[in-house]
DNA sequence: GTGAAAGCGCTAACAA
DNA sequence: TTGTTAGCGCTTTCAC
């Protein structure tokens, strides 16, 4: 990489007269700027960006700690985040927590120190069970500010993106009840999280408010969902709707239906949180409960992005914004 | 952020003093060392990583550039090399080209300016149709060494990890023919990437030294996949095998195959190249082909470590490393 | 219109 | 054993 000092010395100025010249500042002369400017040019000349962020004690870059790079909401959100980061100047910088508070608390301390101007996160699955939180606090103390998405600390005050998780789920099986459906199951692989709590409890709701029977089936890990699925037919013949709290027990359940001569949606109707191309995996396609991932990115984004650069406003006014789901029908309800 | 000019104000002794304590340098006495250690562990003192970068002129960052964060092959590589490189202490800085050229281009540019020691990177889709390789070289000329993965240029001289994808579809293929499959059609919906493209001549050669006719269904960008493997299926009863170039083709082939009282496999065997979570999606579980994604980053991580550290040792002796796939038998196969 | 100098936070060669 | 100084690459104030 060339540097300005390269560059000076060839041109016979100082340093600083190249700089200002780049920087088309006026106090330098035309022919002069020209000629830094031709030469720089012809380099390819770009300022270090390590010593810019050292001088201007910021990085453009923004720290995103995920718990898992491999849940398709999670990369959407992802994919969402640096679009919309990139668009305001910033690059990403990601740590993947593993669902392991340690690896949070590491990525958090790792980049903390310097590295990135904020954090955009969602919570690992042990940090929520254990109910830790001053990792958090200590970083935003330390002004580096927090956006949280999806999985929230609501103890922690910060910016907030979250989802409609109760209603969603409430809506989705009220929408079957209206379709007759009288035997529910609820399917997750995601009771331990705060999003899958919620989304228990809003087809809890929907169902008790109906009078009807909940039945839930939690699929842990290590388990195997299809099989686990097909023991929840044979012992129940008579279930006639699903709601899936995560993408692939919806697509398993259409998909397994079949091996039990019922068919979807006229015998069972089937709903899920998912994503439109993993709705493509079930035949019929599975209607979807579906998140706005990327919007969700992109908003995670401007707050921390506007937070960062309305600098050291006193931490204040944190807004929670709430990014309504949308239910998309396809083949696998009425 | 604590610095140590105000731990050295506190002290009263000299920074120099307070950087060497910290780091055990044995030129400073014991008690001074103790007193300043106590002091930074109370501010919670970790140095400033940008000013060490400077300092030092290193990073300890890896460049990613993937074209794709969605593709779930493309993102258990990022996960990969992530944790590989945070074993070696180093973090990543994720760029996305969206298979896009351009995108490609800046990627390289944003990060070439000092942000990282090199780079990861797995090419875009118009850079492949376009052919074009100068901004590999040039970021390779300017000092910064690449590791190139899944999708490589054969002609930029650096580091690869690749896949046997040729081998992998010709075996694949065979397999079935081996099951006396004489109907098998090849489904791909990335006919226009350089794996796509070998993954569709394995096929072609396994099915044409049989003197079988090759049957090959590309999915565009936007076409509505289950319609078209419908519409497979309708045109050819014949078919009795299916090899699918992505991991969702596979996936709906199975599941479509029932709407036309097809039994997989009894009448239809399935195999494609895809990963376990996804083979889930369809019941009998799809057959699959691992690529080993993990696996695939970490060799990157490590290649590319060791290019960063090694210096700069003349660039030479680059390494082509094939990650051989793995056929896992799931019920889709007989 | 141009340059010298300070300083961002850190390390390390050298001086005391 | 501790401190002074220079320097990584850059911006910016102030002097000429």
């Amino acid at each position: 990489m060339v540097t300005l000092k390269q560059l000076a010395k060839e041109l016979n100025v100082s340093i600083s007269t190249v700089s200002k010249a780049l920087n088309n500042s006026d106090e330098i002369g035309k022919d002069t700027r020209l000629r830094v400017k031709a030469l720089a040019q012809s380099y390819n000349y770009t300022p270090n960006k390590v010593a810019l962020s050292l001088k201007q004690n910021k990085t453009k870059t923004i720290g995103v700690i995920i718990p898992n790079i491999l849940n398709h909401f999670l990369s959407k959100v992802l994919f969402g985040i640096e679009r919309e980061a990139n668009k305001h100047g910033y690059t990403i910088i990601t740590c993947i927590s593993n669902e392991s508070l340690e690896k949070e608390k590491e990525g958090l301390q790792l980049l903390g120190n310097g590295s990135v101007d904020g954090f955009i996160l969602s919570i690992a699955e042990e940090t929520q069970t254990k109910n830790e939180i001053e990792h958090f606090k200590a970083t935003i103390a330390q002004g580096l500010p927090i956006v949280m998405f999806d999985r929230v600390a609501h103890d922690v005050q910060c910016d907030k993106i979250i989802v409609d998780d109760f209603e969603a789920t409430f809506n989705a099986t009220k929408t079957l009840i209206a379709e007759q459906r009288r035997h529910i199951v609820f399917i997750s692989k995601i009771d331990k999280i705060s999003v899958g709590k919620l989304r228990e409890r809003g087809y809890n709701k929907a169902v008790l408010e109906q009078g009807l029977e909940p039945l839930v089936l939690r699929i842990k890990k290590g388990d195997d969902a299809q099989e686990k699925i097909k023991q929840l037919y044979k012992k129940n013949p008579a279930i006639d709707g699903v709601v899936a709290a995560d993408s692939a027990s919806g697509v398993i359940a259409i998909n397994m239906a079949r091996n039990f001569k019922r068919k979807v949606p006229q015998d069972i109707s089937v709903v899920g949180f998912s994503s439109k191309s993993v709705s493509n995996h079930s035949v019929p396609k599975l209607t979807i409960i579906r998140q706005h991932a990327k919007k969700i990115g992109a908003k995670a984004a401007e707050f921390l992005i506007k937070r960062i650069e309305d600098g050291a406003v006193p931490a204040q006014n944190y807004t929670t914004k709430i990014i309504k789901t949308t239910l998309v029908k396809n083949k696998s309800t009425l």
